[in-house]
DNA sequence: TCTACAGTGCTAACTTTCTAGCAGGCCGCT
DNA sequence: AGCGGCCTGCTAGAAAGTTAGCACTGTAGA
């Protein structure tokens, strides 16, 4: 699934490349229709091959893996993954960047009161 | 191992109570035993029972979670990451929660000069 | 045309995970 | 002392996941 969301379709093939630690071809290709018994994801025929897609839309599976994350690793609490997030120690960010979040963060601070 | 994560420490029925959509309490003990052999967990024992523990320091289980949640589903970018966590609509904030942000971001843009 | 190639569907064996359940130990209670 | 509850270690069978490999199909190139 992560290797589906992170290119959004692929098929077995590239499913296979880009995992670290890959299973086999054949592991590959059971599991992806297992994947598809359990309705997480659909193929679509394309050329000559099988192009596999999440069935989650791409918001919420985002929205659900930070929700995830968040209260797997923080607590629960937005701030705190915020701040790891942004440390400057891992974080590169370019000025522009930072120009966006701060007036988000700003708007906030205003929409909140 | 999430689980573990979250709580830092669990016994077996902790770590079932608190899974979603949970297998029998047999399955919870034969993971966390294979967790243990390949060395991903470690256990105490506390009065009677066996308390488990991630091995991994939870600095680095957080930073790497947060990697692999920034290329799966973000690109990479991690600005994007903080404009779906500081999104308004799930986000919510205290005010000195926003106010150390802003001075974080602020301090960014200053050092990243 | 025919040959090679890459993909699918399917199967059968194998390995790992999941499950229920049993014996045994430690504790607290009556 | 005896009982019940809860935990561990262990086992054996069921279920799920992994693997290799075969037949078949469509495509491209010699």
């Amino acid at each position: 699934m992560d290797v589906l969301f992170r290119l959004g379709r692929a098929t077995a093939n590239e499913v296979l490349e880009t995992m670290p630690d890959p299973p086999s071809y054949s592991a590959v290709r059971a599991h992806l229709r297992t994947l598809e018994d359990k309705g997480h994801v659909k193929h679509e025929a394309q050329d000559l091959r099988y192009v596999y897609i999440p069935t989650m839309r791409p918001e919420q599976a985002r929205s659900s893996a930070v929700t995830h994350l968040v209260d797997t690793f923080f607590g629960g609490s937005v701030a705190q993954a915020a701040t790891a997030l942004l440390d400057p120690k891992s974080a590169r960010l370019t000025r522009e960047e930072l120009e966006r979040l701060a007036r988000l963060i700003d708007k906030a601070r205003k929409d909140g009161r």
